[in-house]
DNA sequence: CAATACTTGTTGACTAAACAACACATGTTG
DNA sequence: CAACATGTGTTGTTTAGTCAACAAGTATTG
């Protein structure tokens, strides 16, 4: 029960999803029960089971389809240069944090904590795979480091941002921290190429 | 495969009736094959054989779909009043007609005829269940003949509004054909009983 | 405190959907 | 005309989803 593609996994986990995310609006994690989801996405409540250990996996995977959402509503298809791409996804998980903190203000600490955790291994794992694509020559371990650098500055100073100053507009924040890690990404800042990374 | 409580039955029907709903704006359904049909549903193709015997019985179905829609959007569950809710069944019952003309103007005759007939049962069968349920004294022989009398007397009237003055607001037929009717409608109009009929 | 009612997570039998393969019809291109 | 492609409707096997029933944990209430 894992193998992506079956049309009905795939409805299936979208539909659980949606209905979590419909119901996070109204209640807290806490609050919601597995019965109601089942019911909400129309599906039995053991089916949950099959797919996710419990609601509270469900809720991690529910942060990581919202991440990659807004990622990819961010990211025009016609944004060639690499560069351009580097800036959106900043904007992006910027965004995401803001929201994603909005949304939490009434909920446990150690909500808030998972969810700023997801967001740093969604953005990791992003930009791990894109500096993979666009680099082939480097090994993989130096790879990883650059990708952990870049990441951890994106989404700390977003967290800064959001936690600080989110009444301000993110534009300074977002140019800082790309101009500081620039000297990174010239390497990796392949104007031929064009395809972004798939992510899992 | 048949019991209607599955909600994998459910679920599936909705995405076929919906998916091509969707591929109707854009193309006749004679250019519309079964293969694009179950793509946009997220169905295997054959998974629509298990359900409907081809296309063609796919559009009746929702034919019937649309109206029972058209229908239940209408009556709004806080008409107390018998009479208030055929008035609203005349009235839905107009536009849908309308709609269904509008939608098939450049489509074949055939279409057209299949698409009115299919009305005029739904029409009926509607109309005769909310009878049978408001007066259990009469027999049903008596019944189906006085439901056939005002559902044909209600389609016909809507019919010719449609293709001779649907440019007028049909308030005035709608007014006329209850009028019209209404020596039998008496016995059903039953104040106390608010529940609307299931129509299957 | 015990009785009661829920919620959780799991199991196994049953049913619907996915999928590839099939024969057959219809079309269209050289 | 034959060769080729494309759409139709059906079949058998495999896999996912449904459902009722279960034990165990956790409130709620008298």
């Amino acid at each position: 029960m894992s193998n992506h593609s079956d049309p009905r996994i795939v409805r299936t986990r979208r539909l659980l999803l949606d209905a979590l995310f419909d119901l996070l609006k109204t209640k807290d994690i806490k609050k919601i029960n597995v019965q109601e989801i089942a019911k909400k996405a129309t599906l039995n409540r053991a089916t949950l089971y099959d797919h996710y250990k419990d609601k509270y996996d469900l809720f991690e995977h529910l942060l990581v389809d919202l991440f990659h959402q807004k990622i990819t509503q961010r990211l025009s298809p016609f944004d060639k240069v690499c560069s351009e791409k580097f800036r959106h996804i900043v904007v992006a998980s910027f965004e995401f944090l803001q929201e994603m903190n909005l949304g939490c203000t009434e909920r446990e600490p150690k909500f808030k904590s998972l969810i700023e955790s997801k967001t740093q291994e969604q953005l990791f794992k992003l930009i791990y795979q894109m500096m993979k694509n666009n680099c082939s020559k480097k090994p993989d371990s130096e790879i990883e480091i650059e990708a952990a650098v870049v990441s951890w500055s994106i989404f700390g100073v977003g967290l800064h941002w959001v936690r600080n100053h989110n009444s301000k507009s993110p534009d300074e924040y977002v140019q800082k921290v790309l101009a500081l890690v620039a000297h990174i990404n010239e390497d990796y800042f392949v104007p031929e190429e064009n395809k972004i990374a798939e992510f899992a």
